[in-house]
Order: C-alpha cells, then sequence, then structure tokens
DNA sequence: CTTACACTTCGATACTTCGAAAACTATCAC
DNA sequence: GTGATAGTTTTCGAAGTATCGAAGTGTAAG
C-alpha cells in the first residue's frame, strides 16, 4: 500500500478520534439515513448536529472543519447556516481499507 | 448510541490514526489474507511487521500495545518473539459503525 | 443602516502524542 | 552460570490538539 494512501487513511481515522468529533460524525450518519428515507437534504446546522454536546461554537466549527478537510462529510453554505452530509466516497474509502476479505 | 460506544469506537479510531501505527495494522491484515490462504499462523513479529518503516523498537512497542489496547490486534508470546494478529471482532465493530444502512 | 444570528478566526492555556535513548526483563543457546 | 536476542518500561523534549473567550465576517430581517 502506497505512503500517500496511508496517510490519507491515517487523517481520515484521526478525524475519527476525539470523541466529540466522532458522535458529530455518527449524529450526521444518522441524519443521513433518515434522509434516505424521507428522500430530501436535511437542515442539519451546528446546534442541531451536536445534540447534546455541549461544546462551544468556536469548538464545534474546528471539528467540522476537520471532517471536512479529512474528507469525510460535505459543507456548504445556505443562508447563515452551514449544511453538513457525509461524504459517502470517504465512508467507502474506510470501509474497503477495513476489509480482511480482498 | 450510548457515549461508552462512541469511546471505545473513538479509541480505536485514535490507535488508527498515527500513520505508522496504521501500516503496522495494515502489514498484519495482509499478513492475516495470507494466512487465511495457507492455513496456518504466520511468524509475524515486530521486526517483519515493520515492513522498512525505521523505528525504533521501543516505539513499535509502544504502537504495539496501542493497537492492542484499544481491541484491534491479539498478541501472544511465543519463546522470544511476540506474535500479532487482527482481531476479527475489533474490525467488525469499526465496520459495522462505518455503515451507513442500518 | 442597524440589529440579530450563525458561524469563523485568533490567541491563550492545558493537555496529549510521537519518537528516541537508556535501562530493564524474559527467553533461548551454550 | 554467560552472552545474545526480542521486546518492555521509563522518561524526555518537540510538536500537536482540545477547548475556550473575544473579536471578526457574512447573511437576513426590519
Amino acid at each position: 500500500m502506497p505512503k500517500d494512501d496511508v496517510d490519507r487513511l491515517a487523517r481520515m481515522f484521526k478525524a475519527l478520534s476525539n470523541p466529540n468529533r466522532l458522535r458529530l460524525f455518527m449524529n450526521l450518519l444518522e441524519e443521513s439515513k433518515l434522509d434516505l428515507a424521507k428522500g430530501r437534504i436535511h437542515d442539519c446546522f451546528l446546534v442541531k448536529l451536536l445534540g447534546g454536546l455541549e461544546l462551544g461554537a468556536p469548538t464545534v466549527s474546528h471539528h467540522v472543519k476537520e471532517l471536512a478537510d479529512a474528507g469525510l462529510i460535505h459543507t456548504q453554505r445556505e443562508g447563515k447556516q452551514l449544511i453538513c452530509s457525509v461524504d459517502p466516497d470517504g465512508l467507502a474509502e474506510l470501509r474497503t481499507a477495513l476489509t480482511l476479505h480482498t
């Protein structure tokens, strides 16, 4: 496995290595499932993403950026709000790497 | 998702968040595939695990411990050597968490 | 234009992690 | 026993990370 690929993977894993950030991501994953059922984009701005985490706004902003930089989520401004969604490609990359049976 | 589960997952991801440690794990995963084909336990002591990483022995020892503590690998002494193998349960936990379709 | 809202950037502080050197332990061969 | 091999523990400095408060930016509503 090429070094660049390992580094890229490690960066994704690092983005998920913080419990609060992982919680954000899992909440977003959960939202994604709901969206699939409802067939529409969900408005998941940051406060809702928190789900009772009680982090400050700057901290959440930072975490969202980390997840986005790692290629795990997409962000997109919509008026005042920042819409986030799981990046399926990033998710697939992780799952592929963790597959025992090539 | 319960807090304990998130913390446990985060710990696994953290174990894979360092490029060198991830490389160790991927090498081990590769060995596991070979073993399945050959139908026997491979002698994968630490120097072989490195695969050209050029890390010091203490560092490797530390990384192996981290992976083991996170529940991603099993270790087992065999004479002078430390035999390592991927923990399939840990792997499955990660893959389940990263599944979009419940 | 002014205000309010939602997020971002900056700067500080407390904490964690990586990798190494030195010293230690356990096992095997002789 | 001695010596060699394989890995561990301790400890350290350099670098990175998490979180916050204060100040800043962009957008919408009045």
